[in-house]
DNA sequence: TGCCATTAGTTTGAACCAGAACTATTCTTG
DNA sequence: CAAGAATAGTTCTGGTTCAAACTAATGGCA
């Protein structure tokens, strides 16, 4: 087999992922501006939304925002009043961070919405495509992660 | 069938699409930090490698950076005198951007090692499995895009 | 108990990013 | 030919991003 074929075959995979990875961008930014929100606020919003609230340590690992950058991100929040942000009594270094009432309605409105547009994309394609869509990610991604170190 | 196993299916994909792009960039980012550059400069570089040059629109259309960011993307390049940019003389509004000597030694030897790099991670995978990811990722980006209007 | 490593978040710096407003040039069309 | 529309880049704004250095609090272990 020529090796040669591999090059193109990994650039154009690059290629549609990036691509793919923007198109959803674009898509999801334009309905989550309507809400007034950014992106990584939508992210947090959502995550916190039915639940009671969680460090910021798990909300980092849930929305994929590093620590440093989320913190700029649930200061914006707390400016709005969608967030609040207070002290864990048992481990001091801790903060709870939870949806105030403001932030439960914005989250009952929006994540309804955007979920639903998004959906709506996919409208065309059965489940198992979904599904073998999911697969493959999550293939490619074990893969780019696990040469990480090397 | 149930509509709600829908809901459930688009947001493991949408989560997946998220995490191989990441993993991606992370992994791409490492090496490519290596050759002193950003994401980025990479992208400008290994697109202007083995070309006469072109404009910033083309330049922008190709990395899929947007004019603005461009701009100051471009800016950098030529601090480090990577790229030259001069006035197009049949279009005085146009930019002509070309690699200098230094670029062009520096995208002959960056250029190689992150694709290298990046293509070991896809060592264990079949070309069949390649094609086929490449093919789905395309899907999903037509599904995103198409609707974008809506 | 006391030191030291670990952990949670913040801060800092350089860069990227999108969108919108702006300048300068070119094209179009009456 | 002269508006007026379109196009190429730049600038501006607000926000995100990562990495690395930092502060404060906790935990482990000798």
């Amino acid at each position: 087999m020529p090796q040669a074929s591999m090059v193109p075959r990994t650039r154009d995979l690059i290629r549609e992922l990036v691509r793919a990875y923007q198109a959803f961008e674009q898509r999801s930014n334009n309905r989550i501006r309507l809400h007034g929100l950014t992106h990584a606020q939508f992210d947090v919003i959502a995550t916190l939304g039915n639940t009671q609230g969680m460090s910021c340590k798990t909300l980092s690992e849930k929305t994929l925002i590093t620590k440093g950058t989320l913190t700029g991100v649930l200061d914006r929040l707390l400016e709005k009043a969608l967030i609040s942000r207070t002290v864990d009594a048992n481990d001091r270094r801790s903060l709870f961070v939870a949806l105030t009432p403001a932030g439960e309605t914005l989250f009952h409105t929006a994540f309804p919405d955007v979920a639903g547009h998004l959906r709506a994309a996919f409208d065309h394609m059965s489940d198992a495509e979904l599904a073998q869509a999911t697969a493959l990610l999550h293939q490619l991604r074990t893969a780019l992660d696990n040469h990480q170190e090397s």
